[in-house]
DNA sequence: CCGTGTGAACCGCTTCACAGCG
DNA sequence: CGCTGTGAAGCGGTTCACACGG
């Protein structure tokens, strides 16, 4: 209810709003921070502490209603208007995004699409054709747009992002595997599965013992099956 | 650095692992706290505490052996083999996954790809033949893969990665936007860059308004330009 | 001396517990 | 009475600062 958010609280949001819409959806009219709680799988006391950062939503003994509540944390997130959206980079990822609508939403729309290579410019890619990443920096700002998707490879990645910056764009999001920098005026989200992949394995090693690697060797490691 | 290393250190270890990889590459035989701080873009005592967790990789007055260090960490990590990996889902996001080769690299390999459709059972991936995703709990089983990736649409998202839970899997990169349960003993890790586009633009909110939204109408809304 | 390793201080998020309102 | 909203307690991770080793 004061200034300032912790950011884990704004991470949250985009949940909690997706889980009221699907709960809209589904026709529940009201909900209480134990019921959402055990659907969202957080505690009741977390979801009523977040939202009350923003104001007074729930009525006693009621809980809170699913369309209310979804409006205000569409409107707390900026959301409910079409932000415009630029796509570098149209491999095998960047045309998986854009054809796989991930994004593309009442909340999102793609306008602008780049590459730097010539086979692609100029062809058409979701309905926008490729525009030459040369351009990137001018088109972006006629078109306002104030959040770009980056998905070039990671050698490229940073002079992409920079560009954006001089664009004024004020949020990206990264595919590419890199340190990125960024002024601390611009939102930065990096989507790095392979890191994912590789934190998880942590967890694992002991349950799946190492086969030779390292050195010492494993007669078997045949630990597998068991836990099933 | 004795037993219950916070989760968020084991989510960093990744990124460490990556640049020592880059530094190794180029070269670089020895570095600091400072200077891998400063590439990182943390602190030099955040990079000290969590590395010492694991043990005293460095020598005081001379930093870390860069080479060294990576083994240690792709040792802690549980890398340095080639984990099978398991994939559901072969729309579009699903073969960009694979043919991205996001993931493939020596840590990782892909052993196994389903899909329920009659239209896509039996044709080729990447190399591998799309099987029926009837046999996965069988197939996953049998193979001993303990990681998954969940690529299917957010209606059939819980079903499979109930199956995969069946198989005995341990660890779930899952791509589809639900609020999936898995036991306590499964590593779940969330991919939904929408939801990292919705949370981002509660920072833009402010400096891009409203154009009219919510109900309340705003005769232009044209404050675009202005913060580039 | 320089830089690591680390206990201790600090800080911020989470959880608790209860006052207050429907 | 039930459940929200919230100050305060609790807890875990980050930062500090310094002892110690090369």
């Amino acid at each position: 209810m004061k200034e300032p958010v912790p950011d884990v609280v704004i991470q949250r949001l985009p949940m909690y709003a997706h889980m009221l819409r699907a709960l809209k959806e589904v026709g529940v009219e009201s909900i209480g921070s134990r019921e959402l709680g055990a659907v969202l799988r957080t505690t009741p006391a977390q979801i009523r502490k977040d939202l009350s950062y923003f104001g007074k939503f729930g009525k006693q003994g009621m809980g809170y209603n699913v369309g209310q509540l979804l409006d205000e944390l569409t409107q707390v997130l900026g959301l409910g208007r079409p932000w415009p959206l630029a796509l570098v980079g149209t491999g095998r990822l960047g045309r998986a995004l854009i054809e796989h609508k991930g994004f593309v939403d009442d909340d999102f729309r793609m306008v602008a699409v780049f590459d730097k290579s010539p086979r692609r410019i100029g062809k058409k890619l979701g309905g926008l054709v490729i525009q030459d990443a040369a351009e990137l920096e001018q088109i972006v700002k006629e078109r306002g747009i104030a959040i770009c998707i980056v998905a070039v490879p990671p050698g490229e990645a940073q002079r992409v992002i920079d560009a954006f910056v001089r664009a004024g764009v004020k949020a990206i999001l990264n595919y590419a595997p890199i340190v990125a920098r960024v002024p601390k005026s611009v939102q930065l989200r990096q989507i790095t599965p392979l890191h994912s992949l590789q934190s998880m394995t942590y967890y694992l090693k002991s349950e799946y013992p190492t086969s030779g690697s390292a050195a010492k060797s494993r007669a078997d490691g045949k630990t597998r099956g068991s836990g099933v």
